[in-house]
DNA sequence: CAATTATTGTCTTTAAATTAGACAATAAAT
DNA sequence: ATTTATTGTCTAATTTAAAGACAATAATTG
């Protein structure tokens, strides 16, 4: 929900979301995205935590542009917000109850963070945008964990990998933004084989299971996974992979674009 | 997208949409519901035509007031546009591009119907407020055809079921709102139990195999898709119906709620 | 009113897909 | 050379789905 800030200028007023009317937003819209990776064995979320006093977390949001297509505004949050690009991204819900907006969010980090509250009427301007009730469409992303480096902005006091079940509370209902997002993520997972967004380059048959016993949080036979992957079709052979323990060395697949 | 008129009298000015400025909507937000029905052996669409010189269709559509839920607008705007209550409702996509507006419509209307263009500046204001681009969210709903008897309201000339495969040219986007929506249908169709929202109350075997038939566009075994159908342990059996043929009478069932 | 007809409900058989079991291949350690 | 742990693949068993068969039955026919 908060916007990437264009000023990097920390000394001065330090508008914590950049102003409506200059950025020309549309009205009570927003984009939350949820951003999935996946390693150790554990499915993580990506969340920046703010910088300011008190602990607030929340998933990266931000606003569309009034000439800009919603799914273009969602890579362009996500890049802004994280430094990520190209990735997969797909809209699975938007939140619209009558009752959500970021008032009470607002009021504890008014409360936490008193200099912030600079009321010219630029300032005052942009606190009542934000005041009002939003509508934000849901969008989840998939990237490999380790091609990627999540660039904090100005606002963000760091942006870590949470492991899914153990997220902390989160601003607004961000906490079900990413539970919904959690079950969209599954119920599609195997039609539009997502599960190659969230691997390497390059993986072990091993890896693609424990992903998907990962996911569905329960233990697959290997024999038959094996089988029912390389049945896509999707994915082609490479060398082995020695990874100098005692045993046959696996080899490594590629998902074919 | 034209909003409910609660001006009745046909007689002065002739507001086609409601003043957003007293209704309190929210900006450049719109919900459109593509409405299912059956009948026949073929899947329905209730579309209203606007009460204009010019053939102008449209699913029906309309605003989200500040404080209404979304879920709650689209009923709302479906009892309104329709007189259709208490119904399956289920939200499958936004349609967000930045080019969507209602400027062509809009144009084609004024065009076709001059004495409209009355820019006093209340309507000026209106007509302002419509010409922004639009983010619709895309409801779709399933009705028993035989239990509604859809009401047309003032700004519609005529309100009719639409075979899906036989649509009109619709305005905007509003074919393609249509055909995601069936997509969406058919892809949650058995998980969902959506079936036994198109039919009557009481209903054969083989009206439930016609619905599926014409959904999924082929035919089935008989034998197979009954015990399929039983097995998922949702209907009562109920009385025989005597058809007047010469052969068994089928059962009639009901849906466990 | 027995035979006929068309359709329904259900059972059996067959085929396919899924799950479980078995084992050889192999890379490093002993 | 033997052992160990894991991988790749095959076969067997089980379950599920598809196809085939047939009795039950409500009106019609002669």
């Amino acid at each position: 929900m908060l916007t990437e800030s264009p000023i990097p200028d920390k000394n001065v007023s330090t508008p914590i979301l950049t102003n409506p009317s200059e950025q020309n937003y549309i009205d009570q819209l927003s984009i939350d995205c949820v951003i999935f990776g996946y390693h150790n064995k554990a499915l993580k979320v990506l969340v920046p935590k703010l910088n300011f006093k008190g602990d607030f977390w929340g998933v990266p949001g931000g606003f569309v542009h009034q000439h800009e297509d919603i799914d273009d505004a969602a890579h362009r949050i996500l890049q802004t917000r994280t430094g990520i690009k190209e990735i997969y991204l797909e809209q699975f819900h938007v939140f619209g109850n009558a009752a959500r907006n970021n008032l009470k969010f607002m009021k504890r980090l008014l409360k936490l963070n008193p200099e912030l509250l600079i009321m010219d009427e630029e300032h005052k301007k942009e606190y009542m945008w934000l005041t009002k009730r939003f509508v934000s469409i849901g969008y989840y992303a998939l990237v490999d964990i380790n091609k990627v480096i999540p660039q904090k902005i100005d606002i963000d006091e760091s942006i870590d990998w949470y492991n899914v079940q153990e997220l902390p509370e989160l601003i607004i209902d961000h906490n079900e933004i990413v539970e919904k997002a959690l079950s969209a993520l599954r119920a599609s997972f195997d039609e539009k084989l997502i599960a190659f967004n969230l691997l390497p380059e390059t993986f072990t048959m091993k890896d693609v299971q424990e992903l998907y016993e990962t996911i569905f949080d329960k233990p697959l036979a290997r024999n038959n996974f094996q089988k029912k992957i390389l049945d896509m079709n999707v994915l082609e052979r490479l060398e082995k992979k020695f990874t100098g323990a005692a045993n046959k060395a696996p080899y490594l697949y590629r998902f074919k674009r």
